[in-house]
DNA sequence: ACCATAGGTGACCAATTAGTCACCTGTCAA
DNA sequence: TTGACAGGTGACTAATTGGTCACCTATGGT
């Protein structure tokens, strides 16, 4: 494998937490509805609690969620941030037009 | 592991070609400049060539990467639709206008 | 004070993945 | 038509990753 010299950058982080479909389906949670706890998060995912918090760090480390502590529980809110900036990573101006019109054509002829 | 019935679905594909630094650095060469073939993109790697091959296989299964032979030549290409949708799936209109504000914000603070 | 509850750590095993190599196929030009 | 060149396949090894468990700490209600 390259690693570059070991080297792991923001961004390897990102992608790498996003790889996980277990990770990809707790940030569909948060997007339906920020701020909730660990414990509730588990209670959606056919795992143990200690899987559920591996990737909840996983996703804390990359940025891509933030959380705030309440007591003895700790709220997670996701970050679009990073999201956006891998958008921007590989559309440029030109290739968005191109793009939203692809995306629209095929919104449009889905409709029937 | 959760395979989830071992079904792999398409944005899998997508988030797990994305994983991979080498694959995101072709990403970046065909962002620069598309068309090229599979001698030119493993010029730019310390790579043997089979390398450089299963990456691009994975970005093309993924759909990140469309191609398009030339006699014995294949030319490689970037399709940013998959990319399109990953901002979609987790950034909404009212996120948009966050993140929007706060990263036109970073760049301001950056100009000094 | 006590105990139930929410969250956290390090070690461990199984499954997946990155990279290389020997070997093969199709195309072009002299 | 033959040799050099562009690309392709299947098998193999080493490293990484996902998931669980035994065990631990901190907070809040009664």
């Amino acid at each position: 494998m390259v690693t570059y010299g070991s080297i792991v950058t923001d961004d390897d982080l990102v992608f790498k937490a996003l790889a996980d479909p277990t990770r990809r389906f707790l940030l569909d949670l948060l997007f339906q509805r920020d701020g909730r706890t660990l414990k509730e998060l588990e209670s959606g995912l056919e795992m143990t609690r200690f899987g559920v918090m591996k990737h909840l760090k996983i996703l804390e480390d990359a940025d891509l969620v933030v959380t705030r502590r309440s007591g003895r529980e700790k709220l997670h809110f996701l970050n679009p941030v990073p999201i956006r900036l891998i958008h921007d990573r590989w559309i440029d101006k030109y290739r968005e037009r191109e793009v939203s019109a692809l995306l629209a054509l095929k919104t449009e002829l889905e409709k029937d």
